[in-house]
DNA sequence: AATAAGATTTAGAATAATTCTTGATTACCT
DNA sequence: AGGTAATCAAGAATTATTCTAAATCTTATT
């Protein structure tokens, strides 16, 4: 009722093979999703599809509560608590990745890959910064440590903020 | 009224300038901080200069919590928010560091320089980690991005809990 | 040493992101 | 199709942290 099929299912090509889909962009996107989620070994809601799809569709790192807001215009029965357990599902499934800098609200992040994050103290943006080297180079541990996470969280300001600000803070080298 | 000064402050080496102080440790302690509280330009209150010594006698990474109780015991009449002040006055200063691992309490660490932090899910203790090679070497930014603050948090099984533990985290590589 | 001005501290209230709880709904296996 | 455990919705609860206002302290200046 709510969210018109934009052209005939039966016009699909062949090879597909689920019907019934409520709401989403492409099928493709929503299939990628429904394969990824057999293979991580989680059930494949609604709610985990279109918040994972609202995350897919953005490059700039959203908070819980702009996905929220996002897929609630779409399915305006979900709350905000399944976005966050949503979030945490994928999260811990490898999926997607939570990303926090201090103590501002949780950020997610689309790619699953590692790579370190730089946030921009002047106009606030978050994007991903390819790291150089393989993890394991990069420091020094005592012999037999197990890591299964990597955080790298950069700060100060981007290129365009950079050549018109002067910046408070000394950089870092 | 509250505080007997321990010494007669006639019997004080020549050399020392500072006459009174109330609670301190090791008078070097007290010096030390008050030298670098000075030269970065911040006031030198009690109550700093006791959060900054909690500090310094740990290396476990302590809470707000933690530092808070800790200098009550001393002092009974600080609140938690003036804790809660001074770390962030100390962090600024760039005299301690503030540390962050996803949404926990907040941690503190004595080291000033450039270095990770590694957090161990079975037993709970938070280490310092040495880093290879320059910071700005380690990942690939725009030109004319200026970098203030870095973080490399890793998140893993320490080599004592590794040994004993089966972990359900495959790790990193 | 006393004073003035502004910064800091205290205590408790307020904030806000996130988690928890409960009953209803849903996905998935057989 | 039916049974069962997982997930969802709604709102209450939690809790680390910040804010507020009045009192106190630090520091520079007499």
């Amino acid at each position: 009722m709510a969210t018109p099929s934009s052209s005939s299912e039966s016009s699909a090509p062949a090879g597909r093979r689920r019907a019934r889909r409520t709401t989403t962009l492409s099928g493709d996107m929503a299939d990628d999703f429904d394969r990824m989620a057999a293979r991580s070994g989680i059930r494949t809601t609604q709610q985990r599809r279109l918040v994972y799809e609202a995350l897919m569709e953005r490059h700039d790192h959203p908070t819980a509560q702009d996905l929220f807001l996002h897929v609630k215009a779409k399915v305006p029965s979900i709350s905000l608590a399944t976005v966050y357990n949503c979030l945490e599902t994928l999260t811990n499934s490898g999926l997607i990745r939570h990303v926090n800098l201090d103590r501002a609200p949780s950020r997610y992040c689309q790619n699953p890959d590692p790579h370190g994050h730089f946030f921009c103290d002047s106009c606030g943006a978050v994007s991903d910064v390819p790291l150089r080297g393989k993890l394991d180079t990069m420091w020094e541990l005592p012999a037999g440590t197990v890591v299964t996470h990597a955080e790298v969280n950069l700060r100060g300001y981007c290129a365009d903020c950079a050549k018109s600000a002067s910046f408070e803070n000394t950089p870092l080298s």
